[in-house]
DNA sequence: TTTCTTTTTTAGACACGTCTAAAAATTTAC
DNA sequence: GTAAATTTTTAGACGTGTCTAAAAAAGAAA
């Protein structure tokens, strides 16, 4: 059984590396994980011991199958509390992450199909985070995101890519939440922020926030 | 914020000196927690060093006040689970114990009473045992044993002392649950064993199993 | 290619919690 | 009241995970 650290670096890794495994360096961990280096180096050997780590000196690492499969159990378990917490506690979005960082850990495969039944097989988690299945199997993330749509397109929003506690803050600043319907007003060509309608009120979105929101369109 | 093993310490501790706090011996400690005595030696005075136990060399030791609170709410945390361990996911009262050890040390005050709220405010855990209330109250049990019917009385079981896998497989056995209507037939004066009838039927309980199961009587 | 800068690794340390083996204190037995 | 048995503590070690400071490797710039 993985300890608490084990998992939260694996998850670090799958969080960087994405579905095609691309090598993440000693830095990029340090940083996602608000450690040290030298500390990441250390763990990243301990985890090429566990074969749960391809790793190269010098170069960074790449999970294993059996780390990547860890690492998804661990997101699932993740974000299947993080459901709960707002669905049955009436906890706000904002709230769920750190509780749910916690809850992560506890090691009992029962108890998360269980709680995935009691929760009715939700698909995805309070931010729009789609849910690995029970398997091991991540879903495809096949949302479009604000910035990719056309003058005039309708959506609905289903998820954001930022959890932070700046980014919910904003969100809730702007009324936004998972299910708003909005509408595309136009691209601003010179720094890339667009400017959308919700609610009949016209709020503006920069880049980096319009990238962060994921939507789904439907035919009007 | 007390690490999983100062809570487990605490919660130990207070199990054997009860509510008068009395003197616990190292070597009860050691058992309890299936460690060594010089373990317990070494967090004894660690526990003392933040003020939650007071330690006598050679003597053993009693919790502080903080102490004492310390571990009423990780038994609080515990029992609160177990309840929705075995009322909502549908575990049964052998399978909840060894679960809520680990999420017993989920740290969150607004989580453990949103929970308590979310189970109906229990007064039990599934095993009868009584549920510490938020402000950290133990409350006192006043329930009988059966060892302490008299011929012929009738009684309810509300509860047992003892959670181990071998006694609640006892109990299974004999189809004994909580709430099962119970009436004292006789008491075996050679080996203080108790005869019972439930359900129509002769059950033999041993001194240890008639001292280890609660009851309430009611007025027939 | 040689120097400078950045990244990564090593070396040595520390906190936590555990252990074994040996020493010290306490209790029990005679 | 002394000797034997038991309990408790100390001393020294180990594993996990972290850190700082220094060394080594890799990448960028001249």
């Amino acid at each position: 059984m993985a300890s608490e650290s084990v998992e939260n670096y694996l998850k670090a890794i799958y969080r960087l590396s994405g579905s095609e495994r691309r090598l993440v360096t000693t830095n990029a961990i340090a940083e996602q994980l608000k450690t040290k280096a030298s500390s990441v180096t250390d763990m990243m050997k301990k985890l090429a011991a566990k074969k749960l780590l391809e790793y190269i000196p010098y170069q960074g690492g790449r999970l294993t199958d059996d780390g990547e499969q860890l690492a998804i159990h661990t997101i699932r378990k993740h974000r299947l509390w993080e459901v709960f917490l707002l669905e049955k506690l009436q906890f706000t979005w904002d709230q769920v992450h750190d509780i749910a960082e916690q809850m992560e850990h506890i090691d009992s495969p029962e108890l998360v199909n269980r709680l995935d039944d009691f929760l009715g097989n939700p698909k995805r988690d309070p931010h729009g985070d789609l849910i690995p299945d029970r398997e091991g199997c991540m879903p495809e993330n096949k949302d479009l995101k604000v910035s990719d749509l056309s003058q005039n397109q309708e959506a609905v929003v289903v998820g954001i890519q930022d959890s932070s506690h700046e980014f919910l803050k904003m969100m809730e600043t702007k009324g936004l939440q998972i299910g708003s319907h909005i509408q595309l007003n136009s691209k601003n060509e010179w720094d890339k922020s667009v400017s959308i309608v919700f609610e009949k009120r016209s709020i503006e979105l920069s880049l980096h926030a319009a990238n962060a929101i994921y939507v789904e369109t439907y035919e009007v």
